[in-house]
This record gives structure tokens, sequence and C-alpha cells, in this order.
DNA sequence: GAAATTTGACCGAC
DNA sequence: GTCGGTCAAATTTC
């Protein structure tokens, strides 16, 4: 794997978080700016991602990580199981229950008991499969050895419309007096912290984003994230869950996060796998 | 009452 | 026949 293009994506990530950072700590005025460099880190990030986890293979554009060969055939007739698009462990650090959110709207669908796994398995589809007709689907399950480590795999692409739900929050102007309210929601939200690190894994190099929150007002903070992060929209549930760590709850990326007080520490990136030439 | 979750049953792949 | 993935009715939550 070429270390170069990882390197520049990962530190371009970096360094748009410390911008976005600048512009939080200045003034809510600038939103707009502030999605500008959610979209970029999340472009990095997805861009660093698919390096990791396709090594051997040239990076994907940043809003094509997925194949459409890979896109799920939910019909009743399963046909032929595709490959996993893309997989992630996701470790909730403090955050005993669950991870964080990746910026999609989830909807279980299901558990089962997996053959050989002491933890069950949990089925989600995209929220908006019923409306837009999004065949996007995860499973998130435990890992036996550590508890605390959630492994994440995502199958199909999204194809419903959540953009645009970010657009049309940015549009909207809020009363002096929510501005205020929503500046005191962000200061309560700055507790946030956000740490990445990268280990090796069996099969391969898995980002593990480790989280650590205090608790704050989640129903304003719901609504902060909607208006200020159009990817980042969640289902109604999802930022209570990560803040109340219910064990069934949707995970939540470290993007979810991001807008908030953002510390990255890339310290940690140790990759030791053979095929790696990465050593930070 | 609507939306989300739970859970047993069903179906296809192996 | 077993296992994993999905469906859908029942239940819970908001």
């Amino acid at each position: 794997m070429e270390k170069r293009p990882l390197m520049n994506e990962l530190t371009q990530g970096r360094d748009l978080a410390n911008q976005l950072k600048g512009h939080l700590d200045q003034t809510l005025s600038a939103a707009q700016t502030c999605e500008f460099l959610v979209e970029r880190i999340l472009s990095s990030y997805e861009k660093a991602l698919s390096m990791l986890n396709n090594p051997f293979d040239e990076a994907p554009a940043a809003a094509d990580s997925y194949s459409p060969n890979h896109c799920t055939t939910s019909t009743k007739k399963r046909k032929t199981m595709d490959k996993w698009s893309e997989q992630v462990k996701v470790c909730s650090g403090n955050m005993v229950e669950a991870p964080l959110n990746d910026g999609y709207s989830w909807r279980k669908y299901g558990q089962k008991d997996i053959l050989g796994a002491s933890h069950p398995r949990a089925y989600y589809r995209c929220t908006h499969r019923n409306v837009q007709g999004c065949l996007a689907t995860k499973q998130v399950q435990r890992s036996d050895e550590d508890s605390s480590v959630f492994e994440v795999s995502y199958r199909g692409r999204h194809t419903c419309i959540q953009a645009t739900q970010l657009s049309k929050a940015l549009d909207k102007k809020p009363p002096k007096k929510e501005e205020e309210e929503e500046k005191k929601c962000m200061d309560r939200a700055f507790s946030f912290n956000f740490k990445a690190t990268y280990k090796g894994g069996e099969e391969g190099l898995f980002p593990c984003f480790s989280f650590a929150s205090t608790p704050i007002e989640t129903e304003k903070l719901e609504n902060l994230f909607c208006d200020f992060n159009p990817n980042l929209q969640t289902s109604d549930s999802d930022l209570s869950d990560v803040i109340n760590s219910t064990p069934n709850s949707v995970t939540n990326s470290p993007f979810g996060g991001c807008d908030l007080n953002l510390d990255l520490d890339f310290d940690h990136v140790d990759f030791d796998v053979a095929d790696s030439e990465m050593f930070v």
C-alpha cells in the first residue's frame, strides 16, 4: 500500500479539523464554513479508510467507496451474498454500550445469535428504505475479545438523500433566542472528545475510534447536529443512544461528534502489519 | 397514534 | 439440517 496518499488524507483531515475547531470557537455564523470543512474531513477520512480496507487497491473516490457491484439485493429471494463493501471497528471507549453514529439514519430490523459469538448480531437498514428505496444495511456486533469494541459491517450503498436535509437546515436562520440556546448547547457539547487510533486486525487494518463524553442535554444537541451538519442527520434516538448508551442503539461515527471539539490524536497511529509500510 | 424495537418464523445458501 | 439474513406481527417508546 502506498503510504503517501494515506498520510496526505490523514494529515489533511487533521488540518481541516483544526480549522473547524477554530471556526467553532469563533461564531455560529460560520456554520456554512463548518459544513464545508466537515465535508472535506469526511472525504479525507473516507479515502483513508478505503485505503486501509483495500490496501492493494486504488483508493476509490471519497463519495464512492462502495462499488455498485456490491449493492445489496435485499429481495426476499436472496441471491448469493455480496461481500461487505466496508468494515470498520469502532471502540466505544468510555461509553460502555454503543459506538457512535456514522451519519446515516438506521433502523433495526433484526437480531440474531451468531454461532461461536458470545454476543448477538444486530441488523440495521436505512431508515429511508421504504421512502427512497435505499438498500443500505449494516450489522453491528460486539467483539468477543473486547466487549467494548463494536464491529460494524456495512453493506450496500446509500441511495437515499440525506445531504439535502443538511442544506435545508443551513438555509434557515434561527431566531436570536434560539441561537443563544444553541450556543449554550454547543458550549456544553464541547465536552466531547474525539480520539482516533489504528490497530492491526486479524484480516487487516481497522480504524478504532474512542470517545469520551460527559452528559449533555441530548434533545438540544440532536437539534444542533441536524442544523449544522446535514450529513450527520440521525434518527430521533441516535444521539440519545450515544449518550445514554443503550445496547441496541444505532452506532454513531467519529464524525458525528467531529463538529464538537474535535481532538484528533494521531500519535497513536501504529501500523504493524506485514504488508503495510507505514509506521507512524 | 406514529415510529422504533423486539422476537419468532421463514427463506436461501451451504 | 444448520446457519445467517430478513420479514412481519407484537410490543414498546415517545
